[in-house]
DNA sequence: TATTATACGGAGGGTCCCTCCGTTTAGCAA
DNA sequence: TTGCTAAACGGAGGGACCCTCCGTATAATA
């Protein structure tokens, strides 16, 4: 692959990630290649259609989401960590509920994307929570999948808007945290 | 209003039900005219734009649901009734999913709409359910906004296929019958 | 039956997805 | 450095779709 191509490619879907945000499924083609700087061949090339692009752009998101995950256990404290993390997931969390029509053609055009998504996905939460669970941070009676359950909700449904995305996420956070300093087995009296 | 116009009015939005069912959310204004037999500029004088279209074709199944309801309940014993009403509820369901994201839209244009619709079709189920209830053949601790909180996730989840949502109906269905025989107290066992 | 307000039909403007092909350029060998 | 070629680029244009506009047809009324 050509030096130039690869630059491009990578452009491209940064631009298109930018250009989603900003106007949902309504981004055309050529908005995204104008604002990236390239013809709409260039574009079609790399993505012979929209659905590979919409593709693309989820792939690239759910990667950064695990590096993010990767980085912030490397670098920030157990606490930090989470809420780091809970903000890139409502970043992707919003740009899913953006594209959700498309992306759920694409799910089904690919039936290997969805779950490798998931995997990956779950992956992430479990790297974080796992950490912060082993430094006393947030209760013992939880695990990624656990919030991962409680957090895909939070953007699969469609009629939750991104302020109570926000919000949600935030008491779901509050809720990991509050058992933290009770001892494992006074949980019980419930 | 011409008599005309209202033949046509009420034909585009049973032929737009029909071409949607077909072809969901990819169905051309195009299409659905000629299909009615009628020209473009026809459908565009009766609903301006698309999203019109839409809502008029959502609003007429949530109506006649609420007239399925009515009729079941006179016409059929109550076991039936609640079958004859959950098949009903499921293809309103169906074309619910298969529009949703324009309904999204749709619902986001007209504030009025979602809490309309949600209110006819809680009336519904409380039609039916209060029915059966009285005829002892639900059991007690239900009612009509239940059975709806357990059904509606059900068509508005995106990941749900046609086919899971038929199995799950059913099983709701099952649930609700299955303490019919039981004696109200005799559930406190738990 | 004559009148007129109202509804109808469909050509065409603007936009969007995508294709095609002539032009340009990166990578490499001499 | 220079020349060559496979690979990538740009953008005009085809086809489809949403919607508008206006000349034609018709229902309702007197």
């Amino acid at each position: 692959m050509r030096a130039d191509a690869r630059r491009n490619r990578e452009l491209l879907v940064a631009t298109a990630r930018e250009v989603f945000a900003e106007e949902s499924t309504g981004a055309s083609m050529e908005a995204i290649a104008k604002r990236a700087g390239v013809g709409v061949g260039t574009l079609y090339r790399h993505f012979p259609n929209r659905l590979d692009l919409v593709e693309a752009v989820y792939q690239s998101d759910v990667e950064e989401l695990w590096a993010t995950a990767q980085r912030v256990v490397a670098e920030l404290d157990p606490s930090a960590a989470i809420d780091a993390f809970f903000d890139a997931f409502l970043r992707y969390a919003q740009t899913k509920q953006a594209l959700l029509t498309e992306l759920q053609q694409a799910f089904e055009k690919k039936p290997g994307l969805k779950p490798q998504a998931r995997a990956m996905i779950e992956s992430s939460f479990d790297l974080v929570i796992d950490r912060a669970k082993e430094a006393g941070v947030v209760r013992f009676d939880v695990d990624g999948s656990d919030v991962m359950a409680l957090v895909t909700p939070v953007c699969t449904n469609v009629s939750i808007s991104p302020e109570q995305s926000a919000r949600l996420l935030g008491m779901i956070l509050d809720g990991m945290r509050a058992g933290a300093l009770t001892a494992p087995d006074a949980v019980t009296t419930d």
